[in-house]
DNA sequence: GCTTATACTTAGCAAATGGCAAGAAATGAG
DNA sequence: CTCATTTCTTGCCATTTGCTAAGTATAAGC
């Protein structure tokens, strides 16, 4: 497994030389995750970034009523974290579940500390990096507020089509935010056009 | 108009000495904006931070049918920008518009830009304090997944009352996502308790 | 291969929400 | 103050979504 895939995020993040970006990523080690293994529990401080190379993953959490909802999912070249939880260092609210066989790089919290307060691009990349996840949910969060529910099925589907073969309807359905009946006849409704 | 708010919300998010605080804040400027007038207009990249000293802000954009959408309400000791504009330096997609006078304390982006390279303390507030306001839209998002329209409507004048004096009931309605019509008749119901 | 658990679909009914429109109330401009 | 505009409420009906439950299909464990 090389670090391609990894130097042309940061690139893409941050424009910048091959050389550099090589820095960047110096200190992110290699990690293997089996399907249904967690990368990160409920209570637990997360203290790893990781860059997906291969597979997906679920974060959830648990609402007041004890039902579980599907906070995000994970493919190929997306990061998996809980942000909150690795920066401000307080235990997470999350899980984060392998729903495949998985390859991640990673970097521990110290790593990127030592990284942001050395190097100058790094810290200008990390920063850019959280924005950009700031700017995904943004999106996620007008979804919510003004397209209907098949609308956010059809935007799922195109831009994370792997997403279906793997995750079953009801933890989609919660992401999506609402339950698996409705979804059911809502994919049943888009099959037809 | 004293900095006494502006130094405990940069201690809030990041404990350390007065002196260090007023050190960080050191480079913010005040600014009256009078009711009605824009702190941002679509198009345009943000280049000013403000934390609010008085006043109420609502930021917006249009859906793709020319829908006016709430993103946000901003009120006393909160910050109020486009972080993706303000970061990323790319025109924004919404406007910011003062609901009533406000008084501001902003600081430019590039004088943050400069705090950010040569305070470590100042970039780990600045990185702490996008890591809470994901936390915020996070927290929203996820009352967007599992919360009723009353629900999220019990939060917002729970924790915002003044909200409701100073923005027409529509503009309540797009940024919980419902129809002005819906919210009107939640209200009706809200009273009653 | 058999059994059990999980996943998915479907149906019927209830509840929530939207779209449209009319009218009352409040606000703003001159 | 008056008029015009905006805001808010309400009613009617259609649509969407939720809830419960039953039945089928698929997958997992032994």
């Amino acid at each position: 497994m090389n670090k391609d895939h990894l130097i042309q995020f940061v690139q893409n993040v941050l424009p910048m030389s091959t050389g550099k970006a090589e820095q960047l990523v110096e200190k992110f080690k290699e990690r293997k995750i089996a399907r249904n293994e967690y990368l990160l529990k409920e209570g637990a401080v997360c203290n790893e970034s990781h860059f997906i190379e291969e597979g997906i993953m679920r974060s959830y959490t648990y609402d007041l009523e004890g039902n579980d909802v599907t906070t995000a999912f994970y493919s190929k070249k997306i990061q998996a974290s809980d942000l909150l939880s690795f920066f401000k260092r307080i235990p997470s609210k999350e899980y984060i579940q392998a729903l495949t066989d998985c390859e991640t790089w990673y970097i521990t919290y110290e790593d990127m500390q030592t990284n942001f307060h050395t190097i100058p691009e790094f810290r200008e990349f990390g920063r850019l990096n959280i924005i950009n996840q700031f700017g995904i949910l943004k999106q996620r969060m007008l979804s919510m507020l003004h397209e209907t529910a098949e609308q956010r099925y059809g935007d799922l589907i195109n831009s994370n089509p792997e997403i279906l073969q793997n995750a079953p309807l009801k933890h989609i359905a919660t992401y999506l935010g609402i339950t698996d009946t409705s979804l059911s006849r809502i994919r049943k409704e888009f099959m037809k056009k």
